[in-house]
DNA sequence: TATGAATGAGATTTCATTCAT
DNA sequence: AATGAATGAAATCTCATTCAT
């Protein structure tokens, strides 16, 4: 058997630490912290506990991981230069596309992450990371009805930010026959 | 002498319902259903877990009972009269904050709900009654959006049911210093 | 309320004792000892659990009246003149159907006592009383058999001391359609 | 280096298994099903309350594989080609004292079986199995009697069904002193 | 006397974590 | 590295017994 390199080590390692990650992801999704079993996360994975254990050191662990993880991947998507500041109808319009696009990809993911935020019991642990993330989207957001000339900008943005909450929490529940064209229109209607 | 009347039975039995039944909101709000266990519950609702179990015969009994209180009461504030049926800019106004009261006032059990909601593994537990409730205040708000002349009365229906869902999730996950007042004129500016 | 005198007030105590053992006979030999709750009892008896309690001051006691009960009966048939002693191949036959009789007659008891006589745990409750019974029958044959000459009396005792436990096991078990009849007369057959 | 084999695995498992039901008809023979518990019955096996229920996903469970492996046992007991079908006084002599001897070798299974039978609550688990298994001997035994001219083989292969039962329970309860040899005399002289 | 609510010990069951191989 | 057997603490649930009324 070739011996490998400590790159190929590290890689094959960090290749399976993904794969853990997103069985985690989707058992978590599904069941929650709490209801979901390591047995479900390894079995999920095609590995063993006791091999699981060796990627992550405990239940919790993992899930702070998988936080990390998860909002590494928003915030670059937040900082993704043709994504960010919206200037006009248009790009405000794909940009909210853009926005609910990541959601319905990553939407085990955010499943997770809005139960965690609503359970004062697990939301410590995701709290620091969503603050963050929130008052960047709010900032740009805030931006762009000031330059709209909107009366008050910051309440606007705020709205817009329970408008977008809210339509994920609405596909999430029941993304079955969501009129989401028609929604989103309306949306680019009232606020772009 | 007969020591108590069935009646007072009955009545204390009501209660002691009553008082377990608000205790569990409690905890499961801010443990979620798998994280809560039946001695926080019975700690909190002062008596011992054997006495828990004369009232509800499991766990998953208590939960369909706390889920078919919650939404006894939201379908009850529905059908109130002077609550329902919005058909000025003002009466728009006033219901929309009725809502968000009623919802503040309940945060315990819309935080449960809205988790139930996102796990597949429970939702089917809550589905059937959260699909009757939406529906109702859904054509409520089709019905006005169409009086009003709108373009798309459905499609601004689901976008204000989005507005609800989003506003309701933001001040469970962060209420303090939330610009409610500004943010509520906002939305009658744009819906009313 | 007519008050009660003495005498009437123990026989009151009397009759509700029996309808307590009685309703604890049927239910533990129909759940065994430990698979009867007191609940079932009190329930099977139409009163409370409190007042079980105020006849029997625990499970345990009640077991022991339940024995002491039933093996009077079976001791006072025994003593029953005109049951005893078999002298002659009719009077065998005759005791034989007696015997059966009684078994199916009381056989709630008779499947708890046989549940309790061999589980090494219990039997310590029974064996003292059970012990004196199978002696005092056993004589009894030990003496018809010697009388009818057999070979080994003792050991055709035994035999169908036997066949006697036997035949109420299977009655027991499978009483219908079992052909008793025809089993009687062979038994006759071979030991009268 | 691959820790363990399948094959391995696969035979450890099986002797653990065994190890558990062991001890399970072990305490249940001696406390019955509901007077056993998984903390008796996994200290007599050695092992913890939870590997137990790796092994066996419940009590009831357990209890199952304990009727099919003790049930399992007599049939091939039964379809012993040196010990079935008697012909001759010498053979069936033979052969019940290696029913006997079966009885007396397990008889755990067999007091737990009697027990179970004799319990309606829970002879639901055990009288499928044991239906089939005593028509077996019942079949033998009345073709037995009918080749030797019995007038009515069918009761007295019934009784003698009765006598093994008897003898059986006689044995379960009081196996001390118990006159074996001269018993066993008597019903060879009686019925062979 | 009579009730059944209430308790607490203990039974069954689950699961994160460790460990021998 | 990889497995899954093994543990033990904790969770759910049951029930004999007590007690206030």
């Amino acid at each position: 058997m070739s011996p490998k390199t400590q790159q190929q080590f590290q890689e094959l390692r960090e290749q399976k630490k993904m794969q853990i990650l997103n069985a985690a992801l989707k058992v978590i999704a599904n069941h929650g912290y709490n209801g979901a079993t390591i047995s479900m996360i390894a079995r999920e994975a095609g590995i063993s506990k006791g091999l699981l254990y060796s990627y992550y050191e405990s239940k919790e662990q993992l899930l702070e991981a998988l936080i990390s993880f998860g909002m590494e991947k928003a915030a670059a998507f937040m900082e993704d230069p043709d994504a960010g500041k919206p200037h006009s109808k248009e790009s405000f319009a794909a940009m909210l596309r853009k926005m609910i696009q990541m959601v319905m990809q990553e939407s085990d993911f955010w499943r997770m992450y809005t139960t965690l935020l609503l359970q004062p019991n697990m939301s410590g642990k995701i709290q620091p990371q969503a603050q963050k993330f929130v008052e960047q989207y709010l900032g740009i957001y805030i931006a762009y009805f000031q330059k709209k000339g909107s009366r008050n900008p910051m309440a606007e943005a705020m709205l817009f930010g329970a408008v977008l909450d809210g339509l994920m929490f609405d596909l999430m529940v029941a993304p079955d026959q969501y009129p989401l064209e028609e929604v989103l229109e309306m949306i680019v209607e009232k606020f772009a």
